[in-house]
DNA sequence: AATCTGAGTGAACGGCGTTAACTATCGCAA
DNA sequence: TTGCGATAGTTAACGCCGTTCACTCAGATT
């Protein structure tokens, strides 16, 4: 805990510059673009150099993915806490700041959720199942659906229903943040699944054929959500309320 | 048409060649490992000899991908030509079929759903919104849930809540399809997110810390959907039926 | 039989990740 | 203050890659 000696300031300084260039780069050219030697160019440096930080570019385009599950998630932090005490006030500005980050950051958005390039898949799956990026992320979102479950049970299907669909195979979502109740659990992977589809197809321009401004889409969706979970008589807070 | 002459039927042959030698790099080594000199090596040929048959590698996997979309419909529309008479039977089976072939195909879903790449933007933009690989693709999906509304209606929010959530912006996808009501094209939309939401997240391994067998997780969401249509008294062939 | 077209080759350019050998500088200890 | 070891950087090189260009040569056309 001592105070960082000067070489460790500019090594970590460094480092950071390396990972703003790559990121500088996946989101004007695209992850093609990402090359060890067009960062070191960009910082008068020559490529060999940035081995003195990273072991191979994928070791640093697997940092620049954690550092963007942290910012995404840090940013639903900061959605939550500015939306009040109620979790489904909570629960929406979350989501919308979701959608928001990932279109505002199409490119990063890619990089955490579409198609595992093997280097990533190696990030992916070398964390423990505890600290998944995934799981963490997961964690924001449980969170608040449990208190809301707490306070004022919304509507699920039968749990003897769901249990007899889904037997135990929600063991590790339930185990993995403390007991969950098996209707919180199910109702979450519901909405994540859908709250996932829905941005990705947006993202991913998937859906420029059927619709026109799909965050109209978005906002009917999160709307119809909330109706089945018979939440319906909560106001929904104006769009545009999250950053 | 007459019948090609000798020369045109090699050159097809060539053509299927160099993407099935694509597809088998992809397959084997992801997208990063398709190359043309590769390709061009395991055909005993070398590199530029590619150019007489695709302007680039851009190009090459674009067709590819084309390719693909024609293959993952045609096997959808199987299944649904083997599901009987019945459109919710249809349904199912299709939303079978593409779980089916994404799951066993995951590089192939990563290229065609997964984030675009900037060469493959080009291609998704450049067919006009008719032909939209989506829209064809979303096409295969209408046709069934209109025969189904139009046999017996299924159970949808109000067609005035949708006007007032959705407003006019679902006409690129009703006019696509001649006319479809709101209330099909909502549903369809809706369908068509979630099962593209469950199927991406599986395939990305997006769910592995929550579940365990996705499989289950998708047959118990489907069965929730169709709860939710009101034809819950169908009886949910077995799965496995769908190839 | 002469010609033309199209398929394929080899060499080359520039860019890429990565390794190896080397140099210079910075921080610390004697 | 001097010396030394760790550290950050260099250059050169290897083998990939996409792409272009000039060229050859067989097969179809006239």
């Amino acid at each position: 805990m001592t105070a960082p000696t000067r070489r460790e300031r500019l090594r970590t300084a460094t480092v950071t510059e390396i990972k703003d260039g790559a990121r500088r780069l996946l989101v004007t050219g695209g992850p093609e673009a990402v090359s060890l030697r067009a960062i070191a160019r960009d910082m008068g440096m020559t490529a060999p150099a940035i081995y003195r930080y990273f072991p191979s570019l994928e070791a640093l385009v697997a940092a620049v993915a954690g550092d963007l599950y942290d910012e995404l998630r840090s940013t639903i932090e900061a959605a939550r806490d500015g939306a009040g005490d109620e979790p489904v006030g909570q629960l929406i500005a979350m989501a919308r700041a979701f959608r928001n980050w990932s279109v505002t950051h199409p490119a990063e958005f890619g990089l955490l959720f579409g198609a595992p390039t093997p280097g990533l898949d190696a990030f992916v799956a070398g964390c423990g199942d505890a600290d998944h990026p995934g799981a963490r992320f997961g964690a924001v979102f449980a969170q608040p659906l449990l208190d809301l479950w707490q306070r004022t049970p919304f509507r699920t299907p039968p749990p003897e229903v769901i249990r007899q669909r889904l037997g135990d195979r929600l063991e590790p979502l339930r185990l993995s943040h403390g007991e969950i109740p098996i209707e919180v659990a199910y109702t979450f992977l519901a909405g994540w699944t859908r709250l996932y589809g829905l941005v990705a197809m947006e993202v991913f321009r998937q859906l420029t054929w059927a619709v026109t401004e799909p965050e109209a889409l978005f906002e009917s969706e999160m709307a119809m959500f909330l109706d089945e979970l018979g939440n319906s008589r909560q106001v929904l807070p104006p769009a545009g309320s999250a950053d």
